[in-house]
DNA sequence: AAGCTTATTTTAAGCGCTTAACGAACCAGG
DNA sequence: CCTGGTTCGTTAAGCGCTTAAAATAAGCTT
């Protein structure tokens, strides 16, 4: 059996409470210290966290809900978020949510009933209801990588805005005019798409709502939607994607229509993944800051845990626009 | 505050036995079990898992080590495992090792702590004296995709041999009689390394043991490691790098050195990731059966934990080779 | 209707730890 | 040598739940 702290206690010879003391860092004499050190070492004692977390102390564990662990940008989002947690000595409890509220609301319950100390909810978590329950029972939450205007609850995000802005820009300066968009059925994806239409605007462009698609997030229907809008009489000349693997996909669906990139079409996506850098041809995307991001969003979650935290915040982080080889010049502009 | 059992019992006029006993299925009589449940419903009574686990049962919950969450074959093992995992009524804590002992030993014992019923250590689990310490105390473990022929623990995997073997003779086939290969430091490499030697030897070609490189898994050391292999003065005509990263690793370099693929040279990679389909050529590799190695890692885990099973078993499944672009036939073949 | 079974509940003792409250031992001052 | 203040340590209640054992209620028999 695993020792117990009556088991260090009976062997150091003082009662529970000086052990639970020394554990703590209470004020305890010197002697006995020594002592119960001693005996914790050759007992080879670790506190059980269950018990001590009945009474009322923190299970030092986080519940990360995220969309798909399988998704590389996902995944490693959760690299960072773990790598930093261990460095504030907090575990993390990982559920792939699919963007199911069901499953949302599911796993938060679940996680609870486990004592977690807090929450963060990545990408793109839907269930509403379900965060301002959280924030009702004064659980500690930030969502990372999305935000919900209609709460106030504390947030790590990139400027998605500004990435879909500049996105835009870079394909109008290469001379496109007919500019698709695949998104994802996300608040992150709707701010970019804010920020292509603000870049249209601001060049004169029309918008033209029927290029502005909306995927479920998986390969297979980026690939269907992409097929779609080049399969239409008057074709877009370029395709932003909202993550890197909806363009990946894009690729395909173009490959497969004897369309070349960038020559006959550019795309661009977003995140700046491991895939991006080792496609056929390597993608124009865009970078977001993820180790910090992730870092911050631990940090902020313990302020909450801990108390220390006063007020809301949104922390916004700048995006940056990474341009390789999957956009060109237009090759219309000339007929135009 | 959260309600607990005595609000359910004072609200349903019964002893928190009666409910303990109504949540656990046991004998209740009719009206009582009702009133209960009534009350349950009306508070939205969730019982704590904490306090459950402290009299002895379980915490539903599993540790999964794993050697890097960023690593996309890892996250999609990761996500398998996750679902099986929840449809079983288990979470996952999950924590990157980067093959470090130190970190092997110190995140088990933490989980340890918090009380975990079991643990799975996939990919290149290092830290046998930990194995061994946990099989001691007859803590369920199973090992995934890696597995220690020095100790007797459960474990799913490929079957490794065979993979080494079949990317080989693909090779041979096309005619590359120098062949090199970028492992990783862990056992399944050793086991891919065996089948390529034996491959070499069933076709009467000699083993060049300055042919075989070890990687430290990082997309920067297979660059660097084929671009050794690639510089020498008769170098490979074929690579077989032990995962999809060190491969496309290798084309990078592969592309600095004006090396065309596979026209110069031939890559294979290992496990079929998002990776090995995007890339520029896609990847020929090896897919390994990922979907059921995770159901089954869980479905054993739980084994154990239930105390079902009787006997320890090394359960092996079979990889498939998938031939993309990255292989052709050797170029030098007609000079020889 | 007493006596005996059996079905249903309650009592109470933990699980391993924390912590408020209490007590013993010790030292300085008077 | 007694009083009051410190310092260290112990006692014991409690966290939310489980479960063996005891108590009570209900049902049958004769």
């Amino acid at each position: 059996m695993k020792p117990t702290i009556y088991d260090v206690a009976k062997k150091a010879g003082v009662s529970i409470a000086t052990v639970s003391y020394v554990m703590n860092n209470q004020k305890v004499g010197k002697k006995s210290k020594e002592k119960v050190l001693k005996a914790m070492k050759e007992l080879n004692y670790k506190p059980s966290v269950l018990a001590s977390a009945l009474t009322g102390k923190r299970t030092s564990t986080i519940g990360f809900l995220l969309p798909d662990l399988a998704n590389p940008f996902v995944a490693e989002m959760a690299r960072r978020v773990e790598d930093r947690a261990h460095e504030r000595g907090f575990n993390l409890v990982i559920c792939s949510t699919d963007f199911d509220t069901k499953k949302e609301a599911l796993y938060t319950s679940l996680l609870r009933q486990k004592s977690v100390d807090g929450f963060i909810l990545a990408g793109g978590f839907k269930n509403v209801e379900v965060i301002k329950e959280l924030l009702q029972e004064n659980i500690p939450v930030v969502l990372l990588a999305e935000s919900h205007s209609s709460i106030s609850v504390n947030s790590v995000k990139v400027d998605d805005f500004a990435g879909g802005y500049e996105v835009t820009s870079h394909l109008i300066s290469l001379g496109h005019e007919k500019i698709a968009v695949i998104a994802e059925d996300v608040t992150s994806s709707q701010e970019r798409i804010r920020g292509y239409k603000q870049a249209l605007r601001d060049k004169g462009l029309e918008i033209d709502e029927s290029m502005i698609v909306t995927s479920d997030s998986s390969w297979e229907d980026g690939k269907r939607l992409a097929g779609e809008l080049l399969d239409i009489s008057e074709p877009p000349t370029a395709i932003f994607a909202c993550n890197d693997i909806l363009a990946i996909a894009s690729i395909f669906a173009a490959r497969e229509r004897k369309l070349s990139i960038p020559y006959d079409l550019s795309i661009v996506g977003f995140d700046n993944t491991l895939l991006s850098r080792s496609s056929d041809p390597p993608l124009t995307t865009v970078e977001q800051p993820i180790h910090d991001m992730c870092s911050r969003v631990v940090d902020f979650l313990i302020e909450e845990i801990e108390g220390k935290s006063k007020t809301k915040q949104r922390i916004i982080m700048l995006p940056r626009l990474i341009i390789r080889k999957s956009t060109g010049v237009c090759r219309l502009k000339n007929k135009v």
